[in-house]
DNA sequence: TCTCGTATTGAACGCTGGACCAATAAGGAG
DNA sequence: CTCCTTATTGGTCCAGCGTTCAATACGAGA
């Protein structure tokens, strides 16, 4: 009775995308074995062959998530904004942009983060993954602060990283839960409104 | 051997304040009618008794956090504050505080937030709720977009108040994970430094 | 072609959770 | 005191879960 064999690699990447599909549409709590394989068409053992418990299958499709999520990086009609604030602030759009254009993933994102409160092996992989995407913003934001020392004499490049990760993940605590009454535009330009007249030179 | 009555509402707040003790431990993924019941010293019958099903305790657990969660109000030392912009960071200063002050009580806000996503009843709450708090920013926002109009042509109130909420959303998304390593005191003077040099008086 | 390791299956087990219910005690009304 | 309503109990039921396992089929190597 046993199907067709494929290789170690093949079979646990059609697993995980498997479990990916189920997670993101009923939420971690919907997430089984048994419909993980049925989406998959494979046997529930086999799921637990190759994944030797539900929590190995968890952390592993938590991996899989934040490995195939665009990292934040600095696209080069990014990078060639001459003014620091404006670089600062279309990474921002961008990332909005992403909170609007995979909202399943984002959500999954945000249902682990919230299981991180509870399972510590969740835990310590949401924080560095927020660590890491802190510190992606950290380089543009000592440049902005490069470019007006006296105005931010009290200001860390942490801290400004951090305040522009919370723009984007309060954007999204706001948007995730009602996407149909909240209005990106009208963020961003406040945003805009907030921080853009510090830079001098900037033409928003 | 059924144990002495109580009056309906004394028996509903008792499962409640149960509900909510096990829910703010072990999360929502680890309350059970039967962990409320034992921490209530109640029989499983009697908790479904009172609260026809689970997911009508989930709700009025919900409802009950939701009501007693101290609401965004003016108080008399903040509202005496002259700058608008000084009242709005006052106001976001101390709701960051609660961050901190109960952090067991927000994590469960935001255990519910993530379930709103795939549970409809949930959902609307969570809407309503995060609503009601954006509104509760608004008359400040106002205030701040009024003291000076030209700095802020393209700026709504709504837009402002979102702003405000994403602030310390995303403050919270960072310290609810990991409150070791988040120092909120970075994060606000990050924040007054992007925001404060605004307000043409403003002594920070 | 034969063989051996292993990927694969489907059924079975044990457990936990929500829900249900007959029996029972409690307390107020008469 | 008696009766009647109902709050309360503990046990039971059943569905669904993660996990295990003997049986089985596949495919590479000899």
């Amino acid at each position: 009775m046993p199907g067709s064999k494929a290789s170690e690699e093949a079979r646990r990447k059609q697993i995980l995308r498997a479990a990916y599909d189920v997670a993101s549409r009923k939420g971690l709590a919907g997430l089984t074995v048994r419909h993980v394989a049925a989406k998959a068409d494979l046997s529930t053992g086999l799921v637990l062959f190759h994944f030797k418990s539900k929590e190995h299958l968890v952390i592993a499709l938590l991996d899989y998530v934040l490995e195939t999520t665009t990292v934040l990086h600095l696209t080069e009609d990014i990078a060639s904004i001459p003014s620091p604030l404006d670089r600062l602030l279309a990474l921002l759009v961008r990332e909005m942009n992403r909170l609007s254009a995979e909202p399943r993933r984002i959500r999954l994102f945000f249902d682990f983060w919230a299981q991180g409160f509870t399972h510590p092996l969740i835990r310590v992989r949401m924080q560095a993954e927020i660590d890491r995407y802190r510190e992606a913003f950290r380089p543009i934001a000592a440049e902005v602060l490069a470019a007006e020392p006296d105005r931010f004499s009290h200001v860390t490049a942490e801290g400004l990283a951090a305040v522009a990760v919370g723009f984007i993940k309060g954007c999204a605590v706001q948007s995730m839960i009602d996407p149909k009454n909240f209005d990106f535009d009208e963020y961003l330009s406040a945003m805009q409104g907030l921080v853009g007249q510090l830079a001098p030179g900037a033409a928003v």
